[in-house]
DNA sequence: CCAGGATGATTGAATTCCACTCGGTGACGA
DNA sequence: TCGTCACCGAGTGGAATTCAATCATCCTGG
């Protein structure tokens, strides 16, 4: 499996949430027309006081045409959530084709620099981001860490030889986490991201990850079996 | 200054949002009495589903008691955020004096102690945490988290001798972002909480602050001054 | 190639829901 | 028995959501 399966087979099916998928050309472009007035409208007015009328306008379109496409209004930002991921998941791999891997390390590195990269350009991803415990079934929060945590280690399996298993998929799931929280609390305040939080996440998850597959660590493994 | 430092002096303020202060006593239960009522409503139908109408219907009371002593709605979420602040703070307290403390370590772990039991008793206390990045005014979750870093500093100086200054506190706060999200991510499928999250988190807490603040650290800070 | 029916897409006034107000009614204390 | 304090709940306004009517596009038989 090369990089390109971090981006998984489900891209379609971000989409889940819209009431009825798009037979016409012209309704595709309706909907990610409705997906960037929601990120603009977002960034504007805020998370919680976004209002459907706003989107709609925002969109050239009319309120009835939003709802056709998303059962309520936490939909649309859902879907913008999960539009965002998959551009993370993209952005991800270009990073990993761009630069030269020495090692499982330099993966990891490029993971933290697409989150930041996203959080400076795409508009909304710092309001609608990973850690949206707030609205609504928060499920797919921890289902999107799932997920990528599965394709990050097929990645780092395979290229980098390190030990498949659960265990690994535990690590990374854990990383994810503290790396969302982390970098979420370096745009909190600060548009452009705080660059004392982004650095300290990097060497967290460095620590952490070093501490089970650091050379030493791996010497250990190897040795024992 | 003692543990207790860690409740702060502001616990009174915890209300501030209300109203009016409650003058007959009947009215002081009337108000715990929402906030459990708010507790309960939040737990089953999540946070953002969350009326007035259903917090009154709860609690026994009309909709117009509730605004009777808050502003609103948001208002009842952030007391109700406030008191399990201060009930955190109150076990925290607790599980210190409870534990022999033989390094500074025992008071982390005590720390994360409260966190989880807090977790495990408090009704509403899983959506409404120092995470809330959500709903309204987010910039008190940051607030939250600075200030609690900076009891703990406290506490930690003048206990185990830890160097005082921003850098510690820095840490501090990055150990609480991790912590909460470790920890969220324990109790958020898992109503007992994930033991694999918990235990990670305790080990990670650890390794990151034994970097800056373990033996051989402290040894190296001495040598060098 | 083209009528014209079938189905997808759009609209926006009407409806429902919900936060919040306020004038009226009881309950407590002195 | 009077003056507050506390409480109630119908009423108001604005936002969310619905739906029947209308328009646009595709498709098919002639």
């Amino acid at each position: 499996m090369s990089l390109g399966g971090l981006l998984g087979e489900e891209t379609g099916a971000a989409l889940q949430q819209v009431r009825t998928e798009p037979i016409q050309q012209r309704s595709a472009a309706r909907l990610s027309g409705l997906l960037d007035a929601a990120a603009a409208v977002v960034d504007e007015v805020g998370f919680d006081r976004i209002t459907t009328a706003m989107i709609a306008e925002r969109a050239g379109a009319s309120i009835g045409t939003v709802y056709r496409y998303y059962p309520d209004r936490v939909a649309v930002l859902h879907a913008l959530h999960e539009r965002a991921v998959v551009r993370f998941r993209q952005r991800v791999v270009d990073e990993l084709g761009a630069s030269t891997l020495t090692s499982w390390w330099d993966a990891v590195d490029c993971v933290v620099t697409a989150f930041v990269g996203l959080y400076r350009s795409e508009p909304g991803f710092r309001i609608v981001n990973f850690d949206d415990r707030d609205a609504a079934p928060a499920a797919d929060a921890v289902a999107d860490a799932d997920f990528f945590a599965r394709r990050l280690a097929d990645v780092l399996v395979n290229e980098f030889d390190l030990p498949a298993g659960e265990a690994l998929i535990f690590r990374l799931e854990v990383a994810v986490e503290m790396a969302d929280a982390l970098l979420a609390r370096a745009f909190h305040t600060d548009p452009l991201g705080d660059e004392r939080f982004i650095a300290e996440c990097r060497l967290v998850l460095r620590d952490y990850l070093d501490r089970f597959y650091g050379p030493q660590a791996l010497n250990l493994l190897a040795t024992a079996s």
